[in-house]
DNA sequence: GAATCGTGGGA
DNA sequence: TTCCCAAGATT
């Protein structure tokens, strides 16, 4: 077999050009503030599930100010269910401070948007490249398993490192353009064939230079992670008082959270104060309950 | 570094 | 049915 002569990105950027999806916040036209909004939307949540609210929240909030002007049950009740609410609160903030502070211009440096609220490592790098044009690696769960594939041999990223945006930054062409690419090109292929499970290997445009491949495809030895529960949690608990309040036109009593779950009163409480803590929910004067500034008490 | 934080779809 | 997991951030 002989060694490809060319680099991962020759293939990857022009592959990219031709198989990428279609994603409606990929295409052109779309502002800055678009993108961010696509990337915290897309923190641990499906594209499938976030293409339709993603239209409706640019429709709605087409830049920063707009957004930042709304109430934060107005948000709240936007996000719906896409899940991880305090997204959406912490967006609401973000779009406060790129109003306020910005010029209602979402920022391009790195260090200016880790500043914002709900931003962080990878969010950061994500707008400063695919909204900005920035030369930033930028480095997902999707790119750490094709590098830990791809580059290193190894079935699985393992937990996330420093090293990681070294690593990827020596995988960027020189071109701010074409880096910006790369770096969605191995987003891309780790988002649809470079699967975590069940990696769709004859459809690689890089199979011929993987490192995991020409090892045989060795299996994952180090930590399995311990799947995550579900039932009986707090967080499914949280999930049912809040989806009470975003389902219900204003305020509600007490009561109308107890219903949401009986089988551990102490549980719900504490579930409920975790709420309020978070600024998802807020108590009235009154005892009742309502999604914040939702009783137009505005700060 | 590990735990926490929603939701729903696919294998 | 059960389990896994999907463009992370924060503490």
């Amino acid at each position: 077999m002989a060694a490809p002569t060319s680099t991962l990105a020759e293939v990857l950027v022009p592959w990219f050009r031709a198989q990428a999806r279609d994603l409606p916040w990929r295409r052109p036209g779309t502002t800055a503030w678009g993108v961010l909004v696509s990337e915290i939307m897309l923190q641990q949540t499906p594209v499938a599930r976030v293409e339709e609210p993603w239209r409706a929240w640019l429709e709605r909030w087409p830049r920063p100010s707009a957004m930042a002007a709304a109430p934060a049950a107005d948000v709240l009740r936007a996000w719906g269910k896409l899940g991880y609410p305090r997204r959406a609160l912490r967006l609401h903030a973000a779009a406060q401070a790129i109003a306020a502070e910005h010029g209602d211009i979402v920022p391009a440096d790195v260090e200016t948007l880790e500043a914002l609220p709900g931003i962080g490592t990878y969010t950061a790098r994500a707008v400063a490249a695919f909204a900005h044009g920035r030369r930033v690696p930028v480095v997902d769960t999707n790119v750490r398993r094709v590098v830990a594939r791809a580059v290193h041999g190894r079935a699985e990223a393992g937990a996330a490192a420093t090293r990681d945006l070294a690593d990827v930054d020596a995988l960027l062409p020189v071109d701010e353009t074409d880096a910006a690419t790369m770096s969605a090109a191995l987003m891309e292929l780790g988002a649809t064939v470079c699967i975590a499970r069940g990696p769709r290997c004859a459809d690689c445009p890089v199979l011929d230079r993987c490192a995991w491949q020409r090892l045989g495809r060795p299996a994952w030895d180090g930590p399995v992670r311990r799947a995550q529960t579900w039932a009986g949690t707090d967080r499914q608990v949280r999930g049912r008082l809040l989806d009470v309040l975003r389902g219900a036109p204003g305020p509600v009593a007490a009561e109308a959270l107890d219903a949401a779950w009986r089988t551990d009163a102490a549980q719900r409480s504490r579930c409920l104060d975790s709420l309020l803590v978070d600024g998802l929910v807020e108590q009235l004067a009154d005892g009742r309950f309502a999604l914040p500034g939702e009783a137009g008490d505005v700060g």
